[in-house]
DNA sequence: GTCTATAATTTGATAGAC
DNA sequence: GTCTATCAAATTATAGAC
């Protein structure tokens, strides 16, 4: 179960690549040569491009959600602790941006459903975020962490400094 | 000198539809269309797309600093006030994004030259608050309140929702 | 300095064999 | 489910007339 499945690997390569790029930095062909098949074997999995987005986008929503947790079972510290390692983790290993981050940066180039499946994740974090922190303001509100989140890593990557990341998320952490 | 000058056309219409979509968000065809004129028209003024994208960052760049002024000679609060006015402005005037801040975020699409200049953008501001903002540490790092301010334009534009900038950057302004 | 015309390439997408 | 082959459209860019 580690990996397989055509999809799947489809959605690993144009995950990698839209994180770096955004929407309209890859093709159909690069995606199938990153996996090792044709392009046409791409469009059988995904009909079009805003399907194959669509659905890229509501995995990492997904994924995201399993790995933080109920928001409203964790201590404040504990749910930023994994909210910004997630975050930390894309800048670190890959020199990633925030998937849903970079593509709602590009939303007027954005189909409409993919548009609407990241404003899905925005509001799934802002739940999180505020089931977890309550009422307490010490920590700033739920928006200034996220928005924080996704500023550090655009910050931190223009200029090759992961530094930066650290120290723009020093006070929510 | 309002606007006149085809040059400094382009470069608007360039402006509105990078600060909305991105690098690849639209096409030479697209900037004469806006303009009135033919898309040869602007490869007369603008040899490549690179050099025009990297002559509307340093444009955007200059602009931002002029406006901003001396951060050395202002108060912390008047500084970050200006700082958040501009990107305010881009979102409520215009539902913009900061043209670096979307640059940046599609960072691996961009052509070298592009990618160093929207790098200069963030050193700009950053020295910026660091001047402003000296030794104070209650108003969060220079990388914390850049960090929030791109992403707080991010995160408002795709949930359709000004209130969510306010939000954001209510702790530094 | 702007135009017409076009080259060269890439793109998303489809048809049909196997 | 993957392939070959191809289409129609769009893209950046250039040549040359005016």
């Amino acid at each position: 179960m580690a990996n397989d499945g055509i999809r799947e690997r489809i959605l690993d390569a144009a995950e990698r690549r839209a994180q770096r790029g955004g929407y309209n930095a890859f093709s159909f062909r690069e995606l199938a040569a990153d996996v090792g098949v044709k392009s046409s074997s791409v469009h059988y999995h995904f009909a079009t491009k805003e399907a194959l987005l669509q659905a890229l986008v509501e995995r990492y929503c997904a994924r995201t959600r399993e790995r933080l947790g109920e928001g409203a079972m964790l201590s404040p510290d504990e749910a930023l602790r994994r909210l910004t390692a997630i975050f930390r983790e894309a800048l670190v290993d890959d020199n990633r941006m925030c998937l849903c981050g970079l593509l709602a940066a590009e939303r007027d180039g954005l189909p409409p459903n993919v548009d609407a499946a990241v404003a899905d994740y925005f509001r799934m974090i802002l739940a999180y975020l505020r089931a977890a922190l309550g009422d307490e303001e010490g920590r700033g509100t739920p928006e200034a962490v996220l928005a924080t989140l996704e500023g550090a890593l655009i910050v931190a990557r223009s200029l090759c400094d992961h530094s930066i990341f650290e120290r723009a998320v020093a006070q929510h952490c």
